[in-house]
DNA sequence: TATTGAAGGATTGTTCAACAATTACCTCGA
DNA sequence: TCGAGGTAATTGTTGAACAATCCTTCAATA
């Protein structure tokens, strides 16, 4: 007799995780991993022979992981010079948090309509946070606060926007990076986090937004006026001349 | 003397397109413009040999612009399979205008400090999409369609924002083909399109906005309705099983 | 009849080696 | 100090080769 349950959707569900295999997506997750983690430093210059030699795959597989990281904005590629590490200036930090107001203060707007499990995702995520703080685990903290901005822009159930989401935080990882002191940068801001989520737990979305536009507001005041103050002694971003 | 002319800029802002060669990325142009005036079907396999072959192209080169064009989601890329191109289902549809209600609607709240030549730009494609429909010129309609509402999402000047918004409509417009007879789709958006751009230019913002988010639900609806109609004879989204 | 299993061919994944095109560096000379 | 020129190093692109995987076909079996 044929066997057609509805399990098969569920092993179906389990099929992305499965056929996730290829040299070049592998090698890119290894130095998005380094990237973000800071072991490249921003404008560093990727060379395809060493990194090749290095992580044992070829110079054309190797290119087609750096047009990934290079669409996620994670490098940037100059026609023969080769692929840098990116090094975003405070108009990109503008420019992200522009895109950050549009997609995050929208989902929160219509998150009347968000399913429950996406609304725990946030307050997940604030917990999270709130636990990596009392371990003293900074990059846990900052790596959370993504957690929490990734489950805001998630209310609305859009893969897009939760792409779009996943390369801005990478991106901005990477300004954390170029900061003086990002050691502490993300702590005072798991008390907004818990706000913002109980607001939105609590059925009033709207004021979750605003609160969380305030926030996005103070956030970035701070991070243009950190490179501000660096500016000058070796301009951070858009192209040299 | 230095001659420090402000046209200086002017040659600066050329110089993207200058710099812009690439054997990859002029074929991924070749590709992409293929593909949304649908001389490739929804679906097709695009083969490595034969299209190597017939650009004149190494399929290493090759590869590297189907990368670029799967990162538009114009093509689908399936490993040990090929690639092809995308045949976007109604959840695409609804994904997407969720993510241009988010970054439309947000451009034209925020639109009081917009600059004079971005809304004028808006004023531009208006124009541009009537006088394409007194030629009858119905692909023009919708590429004068696209050009507007890319001009509402560039409000804010963003231009991260500009490149999702490329994508986006380019992704739209291989909906259109999808669908039966986008012939006349475009052509009764026109007035609404003038009437958002006057509202906008009269300084009534917000009222612009309520105007797009009916226009997109309307139009939204639509296409849904559309795939709809024609879903079970050929099921075109998803994984085929 | 319908399903399974095993060749066989075709296509993709990846590597390697080579050469062309361009940039970076270094030296030389004024 | 500055510019010109040449050399070395790196990237851009190609072509061929082989391994891995998928699709098709066809026969065998229940």
């Amino acid at each position: 007799m044929t066997v057609t349950g509805d399990w098969i959707d569920r092993l179906a569900e389990a099929k992305g995780t499965l056929a996730r295999s290829s040299t070049a997506e592998r090698v890119a997750d290894v130095l998005r991993g380094h990237i973000m983690e800071g072991a490249m430093a921003p404008g560093a210059r990727l060379s395809e022979e060493a990194i090749g030699a290095a992580l044992g795959v070829s110079r054309n597989t190797l290119r087609e992981s750096f047009r990934l990281l290079g669409h996620e904005r994670l490098l940037v590629h100059e026609f023969h010079r080769g692929v840098f590490v990116a090094r975003p200036g405070v108009e990109d930090v503008i420019d992200l948090y522009r895109v950050r107001r549009a997609l995050e203060l929208s989902a929160l707007r219509g998150a009347e309509r968000a399913p429950v499990e996406a609304v725990e995702r946030v307050g997940a995520a604030v917990r999270e946070g709130e636990e990596a703080l009392r371990r003293s685990d900074w990059w846990g903290v900052g790596t959370a606060n993504m957690h929490f901005h990734q489950a805001i822009a998630g209310l609305g159930g859009s893969p897009r926007i939760d792409e779009i989401m996943r390369q801005l935080l990478a991106e901005l990882r990477l300004v954390f990076h170029v900061m003086a002191a990002p050691r502490d940068f993300h702590a005072p801001y798991l008390e907004h986090n818990r706000a913002i989520y109980e607001l939105l737990r609590d059925g009033a979305p709207d004021a979750a937004a605003d609160r969380l536009a305030e926030y996005l507001d103070v956030a970035e005041r701070q991070l243009v006026d950190a490179f501000g103050r660096l500016d000058g002694s070796s301009a951070p971003g858009g192209e040299p001349e």
